[in-house]
DNA sequence: CCTATCATGTAATCCGTTACATGATTAT
DNA sequence: ATAATCATGTAACGGATTACATGATAGG
C-alpha cells in the first residue's frame, strides 16, 4: 500500500466515483466533460493514471471486465469515501490565483484595446455556455453544481465589464 | 543552443528583466513579490531554474559577479526582447479556468455556509491587499499593472458578493 | 556572542501534458 | 467497404513543487 498525496484531481475522481458508482476511465471522462469540466478540466490521460494512483493507496478498488475490451472499472472504497468526506468538511481559506494569460500580457504592457476585444469575445462565449448549462439543469440536481456554476457566471460578468470598459 | 518552449513563467522572467535590467534570481524574487505576484506567484526555485533555461536558448545572457558571492546575473537579449514583444502583441482568447478549491468542494456537496464564511474572509483580506497596493502605486507607473490590479479587484468583489449571498 | 531570519542555491520527486498507438463503431 | 471518428490506453517528457543545505546579516 503506497502513500500518496491527494490533489484536486484526486478529489474530482473520488467525487465522481461516489456520485456515479463503478466507472471506467472513459466514463469518467464523459462525466467530467458534462459537469466539473466547466471550471476544472482534466486531460483524458489523467483519468487513466489517477484512478491507478488512487488504487495503489486503497482509495479505490479496481476490477476488469471479463469479456470484450476488458476495461478497467473503479469503485470508491470506504477509505476513499472517508477521505472525500474529510476534505469536503474541511472549509478552506485557500484562494486560487487569477493566472489569466491576458492579464499577464496587460501587466507587461500589451495594447489594452486589442486584448480587450479578444477577451470580451471569449468571456461572452463562456458566459453563454454557462447560462445554457444552467438553463438545462434538471431541477432534481443537487445544489452544489448549480452554485458552482453561479459563481462562474458572476466572475464572467465581472470580467466582461472590466474588458468592455477597458476597450473604451 | 537549445530549443525550449516559452511558458507564462518564461514571460514573467523576461518581462521583469526588461523592466529592471540585469538582475539576480533573488532580485527577481523580490520583483515578483512586489508586482505580478499578486495574481501570479512563482516558487523561488523557479527563479533559479527558469533564467537558466532561458539562457540555454539565448533569450537571456548570464554573467557572474567577480567578487563575494559570485551571484549569477541575467540580462535580456535581443532575442528575448523580440520574443517578449511578439507575445505581447499577440492578443489571446485563452481563458484561465476558475480552479478554485472552495468551488470544487461546493460542487461536490460541501456545506455552503461553512465554506462561505471562510471564503468571504479570505476574499475580503485579498481585496484589502489589492486596494492597499493600488492606493500606494506611484502615479508615474505604467498603466498595465494598475489595470491588472483593477480586474483583480472586480473579480474579488464578485466573489465576495457570491459567497455572502450563499451564506444566507 | 548567539540565534533567528534572510539570502542563495541544488537536487529529487511528481503531477500533468504531450505524443504515440491501435481497436471499435458509425456514417457514407 | 472504407474512411472517419470515437474509445481506450501507454510512454516519455518537462515544468513546477518540495525538500534539503549552507552562507550572511541583524537583533537581542
Amino acid at each position: 500500500m503506497q502513500e500518496i498525496r491527494l490533489t484536486p484531481t484526486s478529489y474530482i475522481v473520488l467525487g465522481l466515483l461516489e456520485f456515479a458508482g463503478e466507472s471506467s476511465p472513459y466514463a469518467l471522462k464523459q462525466l467530467v466533460a458534462g459537469s466539473v469540466g466547466y471550471f476544472w478540466t482534466l486531460q483524458h490521460a489523467q483519468l487513466y493514471t489517477e484512478p491507478e494512483r488512487l488504487a495503489s493507496a486503497g482509495y479505490v478498488s479496481e476490477t476488469r471486465e471479463e469479456t470484450g475490451r476488458r476495461r478497467r472499472l473503479y469503485t470508491i472504497t470506504d477509505r476513499g469515501r472517508a477521505a472525500l468526506e474529510e476534505w469536503r468538511n474541511e472549509p478552506t481559506g485557500d484562494l486560487a490565483e487569477l493566472r489569466e494569460p491576458a492579464v499577464l500580457k496587460l501587466f507587461f504592457g500589451a495594447d489594452p484595446k486589442r486584448l480587450a476585444i479578444a477577451q470580451v469575445a471569449a468571456n461572452r462565449a463562456r458566459l453563454a455556455e454557462y447560462q445554457a448549462i444552467r438553463d438545462s439543469m434538471p431541477a432534481e440536481m443537487p445544489p452544489g453544481p448549480r452554485q458552482a456554476l453561479e459563481i462562474g457566471i458572476r466572475v464572467e460578468r465581472a470580467a466582461i465589464d472590466f474588458w468592455e470598459e477597458l476597450a473604451d
